[in-house]
DNA sequence: TTTTGGTTTTTTGTATACAAAATAAAATAG
DNA sequence: CTATTTTATTTTGTATACAAAAAACCAAAA
């Protein structure tokens, strides 16, 4: 495994994935400040690489920069995932739509395998949302390179990551079956190479990932 | 007119003002390098805020930058520009789809007016590009504001600004009738609250925009 | 003429210093 | 004791200095 903070980086780059991690594993909570200072004391080095690393992290939308004030971290309500979803669903759309031409049969054959996977997760006794999400990611990724549209995949690469967090606080395991078969029509619809179809299993894709979250926040205020 | 350069902001962002203006004016041409010191230089201030700055350009796409080596202004070809306008095709769509609820009459009547802006912009003897731009840009901007989704305004937003290179490269002005003409074609569907008209009628638009950008790339290959 | 090797110059990466603004703390007035 | 002003401290913004890497240059050899 490559491990991005051996590897003879940039320092900015390095405290970047430091931070990022971070946020993503909640060992920084949502709405804490975050100075310069801070980071520059406990890794000792020297605040200008830290003040790009921060620059960059609002860019991705981790960090909320106030100039003169500093950074806390972006708290994300329930009404930005909903809009994440809706995106997410239309993006991965177009992606199928454009992945449909250049798909091959060992490329569905490996979407079954994903699946397939996923299937058995299911069944596991000891089985982590982590490893959950890292085999729908693929299964998701697969078909959006297929679309060839590298902007397309930037964008989708970005925003998932971004909203990662969200991901790690939902218990999906429970919901793996309705996951597993919406994934099994996506990929029906790629065998008959059902434009609409293909459209609109996978915006039903998203519109389950935001219900999901949805119940999180409800059981939250209760 | 609000002056970016002039209102107290950190210098971090008026240098990344000068130098996106600059890029997007084609006064600094793609593929050509820029280093710090010559930005320091020319504009009297040290190197701290330009690397800020440039870190900034580079996460929208202006610039590329080469750990230790430096930053260059990301070329754009046509195989971009195409990408470009399929995204924007399906996120208009969406915020089109998410707006209709949104829409009251005087909305409507909003884009009508603006509509005919451009239709007057086509008669007139010393029109620019930019002028055109504007309003174009306004019409869109209307309906995906009154999608609601903050998020999807930002992307939409960056990505405006991102390509808006290529709109300045492009002789919109003897497409104008058409473009006209199909936002009328997307008014209505808003007006009958149609959703599949709105987002087929959206979709149609961007990919005229796509058509003219190729038109440009073919006449430069001559 | 071309290629290779080393030297010089330029440019980026990082640390540090100080000014300016914001925040926290303390002191004073009511 | 509370509210307000003043002072002190913290934190960001910018400049500068120096180290490290890359690029450019030049000379000598094939």
């Amino acid at each position: 495994m490559t491990n991005i903070l051996e590897n003879h980086l940039p320092l900015r780059d390095k405290i970047y994935h430091i931070i990022r991690k971070a946020i993503l594993e909640r060992e920084l909570e949502p709405g804490r400040r975050l100075t310069e200072m801070e980071i520059s004391k406990k890794y000792g080095i020297s605040r200008t690489p830290i003040r790009e690393a921060f620059r960059k992290l609002e860019s991705e939308g981790f960090l909320t920069i106030l100039p003169r004030k500093g950074a806390i971290i972006t708290d994300l309500n329930e009404q930005t995932v909903l809009e994440f979803y809706q995106i997410k669903g239309a993006l991965e759309a177009l992606a199928g739509r454009l992945a449909v031409e250049n798909f091959k049969h060992s490329d569905i054959k490996e979407l079954e395998e994903l699946n397939n996977k996923l299937k058995n997760i299911a069944k596991e006794e000891n089985t982590t949302l982590e490893n959950f999400n890292k085999i729908h990611n693929q299964f998701h990724r697969k078909f959006i390179l297929l679309s060839n549209n590298k902007l397309l995949i930037e964008i989708l690469d970005n925003l998932t990551k971004r909203y990662l967090r969200f991901r790690l606080m939902v218990e999906h395991t429970n919901f793996i079956d309705e996951v597993v078969k919406q994934h099994e029509e996506i990929i029906d619809a790629f065998k008959n190479k059902n434009i609409r179809l293909i459209s609109d299993s996978i915006k039903k894709n998203a519109e389950l990932g935001a219900q999901l979250i949805k119940k999180y926040y409800i059981n939250k205020e209760q």
